[in-house]
Parts: C-alpha cells; sequence; structure tokens
DNA sequence: GCTGACGTACTCGGATAACGTTTGTCCGAGTCCGATAGG
DNA sequence: CCTATCGGACTCGGACAAACGTTATCCGAGTACGTCAGC
C-alpha cells in the first residue's frame, strides 16, 4: 500500500501556491522543488478539477490556490490525487465457495470491512483537521526565513 | 493508494483457520473461499514468514495459526502481507532546488510527513487495536450457525 | 504379534510469466500581453 | 497623445509510451503417514 508520489508533490506545491499568493506556472513550481515539469502539471490538473486550485492561461498565468489556504484540509489534497475511494475494497469473500453465506445473512457488512473503514475513517479524521494554512504556519515558526525566500523567488519575472 | 487484495484473503483464512484448529491445507482454504489456490498459497507463506501461522508439511499438514487467536491483531495481518513500509516516504523535496533547505534546517522531520505519519499512526492504532478473534466472536453473535459450518468443512477428510 | 524400513502421496517453497496501475513525456488548443500603426 | 488591431509567446489540457509493482501460475524439495516384510 503505497501512497502516489504526486500528494507529496502537491502539497508542497500548495504551500508553495500560498506563499506567493499569485498565479505561478507549472514550469516554475517544477523548477523550485527539481521535478519533473510535465508530470507535475498533470498533478496541478487533478487539483484543478478537485476544485482545489485554478488554472490561469495566457503569459502570466499559470495557478493560484482557489481559496484560502486555511479552507484547504490535506484530506482534501490528498483526494484530489488519489481519488477518494478506500484503501481496502471488501470483494465480498463470505458469499462465494461452497459454504457462501445467503444474501439474508450478508445485511450487516462483513465484519472484516468493518474494521478496516473504522481504520480509514480515523486516518481521514486526521488529515481533514489539517489545512494546508497550519502546515504553513507551523513552518513559519520554525524557519520564518523560507516563506518569504520562496514566495520572493516564485514572483520574480522569469529571466 | 489502494491495498493488496491478499491482505482480504488472509484475514479470511485467519478466520478460518480459528475455526478450524487444526492445519489446513492452502488448497482447502482457497476452495472453500473460491479463491486461486496457487497465489493463496503464496499470500499464507508471507503469514508464516511473519510469525503469524507455522506450516506442517506433508499428509494432515497445512497451515494452522501460531497463537492464539485471540493475540494476533489485524494490523499484523496487514503488515505482514503488505510489508511494514509506511504508506507516505517523504522524498525530501524541501532540499531539492535552488532554494533547497540547508540540512541544519531539517533537523526536525518535513511538517508534511509529520502529518502523514500521525495519521498513518492513527491507523495502526485502530488496526493493532481489533485481534482474530475479535472479528470471530462478532461473527459468532450475529450467525452462529457461520463458525461450526465452516470448522467442520474444514476439519472433514477430503473425499 | 511386534518392529523396522521402505514407498508413496501429500504438503509447502521459491523461481518464473502476464496484467494493471503508476509514472513520465510530448505536442496541440486557447488566451492574454505588448507592440504597432492609424486617427 | 490616445486607441484599435494584430502578432507572438506563453499557458494549460489531453493524448501517448515506458517502468514498476501486483497478480497469477508452475514445478521441485521435503516430510509424515501407511504398508509390508522380517523377526
Amino acid at each position: 500500500m503505497r501512497m502516489s508520489q504526486g500528494v507529496e508533490w502537491a502539497l508542497h506545491c500548495c504551500l508553495n501556491l500560498a506563499w506567493a499568493g499569485e498565479p505561478v506556472p507549472a514550469a516554475r513550481l517544477a523548477e523550485l522543488n527539481d521535478l519533473p515539469p510535465a508530470y507535475l502539471g498533470k498533478q496541478l490538473q487533478h487539483l484543478a478539477r478537485a476544485g482545489l486550485v485554478v488554472s490561469v492561461s495566457g503569459p502570466r498565468g499559470g495557478f493560484r490556490l482557489a481559496r484560502p489556504a486555511e479552507e484547504i484540509s490535506v484530506l482534501e489534497v490528498v483526494d484530489a490525487i488519489e481519488g477518494a475511494t478506500p484503501a481496502f475494497q471488501c470483494t465480498e469473500i463470505r458469499r462465494r465457495g461452497p459454504l457462501a453465506a445467503s444474501p439474508k445473512a450478508c445485511r450487516t457488512a462483513c465484519q472484516i470491512a468493518q474494521v478496516m473503514d473504522r481504520a480509514d475513517a480515523a486516518w481521514r479524521r486526521e488529515l481533514a483537521a489539517v489545512s494546508v494554512a497550519d502546515i504553513a504556519a507551523e513552518v513559519g515558526e520554525q524557519l520564518p526565513a523560507v516563506p518569504v525566500a520562496i514566495g520572493g523567488w516564485l514572483r520574480q519575472p522569469r529571466a
């Protein structure tokens, strides 16, 4: 069970966009983080479709946050990249084989699936409780220079 | 982020083994649950290497639980199949690119990784709190006939 | 009748292919900015 | 000097390959049981 690499990229980019405050091209975000430009653009498209960022075409265009960073949770970013399908998918094994459970007996969800769903809910609860702004604030506390440096670098007109 | 199919199989098999009480061949478990026999054997090998089940060779052999079902948590089964590597792996993006953070600045873990680790810990805590015996007990409460039926079917000598 | 060795059949175990998802890349459609020419 | 038009360059967006991991399968090594011959 490995989470997509794009989630880490997307979260870093959300922080970068929060510090920039204005549209930033995908290529510039890629350069800042030393990532493949084309593929990063694909991940940002996922964020755009989920309504977390808005894309601006043409010169001076790029991506910017669609909402204040306080209103974007980490869970939303994860779901935008990974899709919201739960990690565990019950295939109803109890209904298969020679001793298959009758449909009537399956009125309640499979107990195994219930446990997995509880764990998944706890996981999502933790991620939903943290916003992009929370992470940005933590970084700002420990290393105040980083936000201004990145923000300035992103806003500088390209050579 | 999709969990391996084998986790579901392994958990069902652990329940089956708990009800059987004696070694059961992988082929019989596969027949009971209508699963590919060869591949199921591979998953059981993972459980054996993790020390959750013990394999018995020869006639009347098979797999049986290595410990009482009360002492086998769902988390252990998941880790045995999936490997214990966390879903999110920080690649230290902050250390890359033109504004790479200095090694000194990276004394604390990346804030993004911290959030992910907290969520992962909550997930693991939920899974660690439930044992195979707990699930078996729940099934036994709702459908008392199932454990005896499966246990008897597994113990019957093959035709 | 008891004991020992042997043969057989059954079990797991690791090495070997096919599929699907993720990762990575490219080029085309659309859009805004700036320059330029005219009034 | 102001304004409308045009050209260009920059942006995202979706279509197109490669690589990895998961899924699936097979055959060989090892082992315990049942049988049989000998004592």
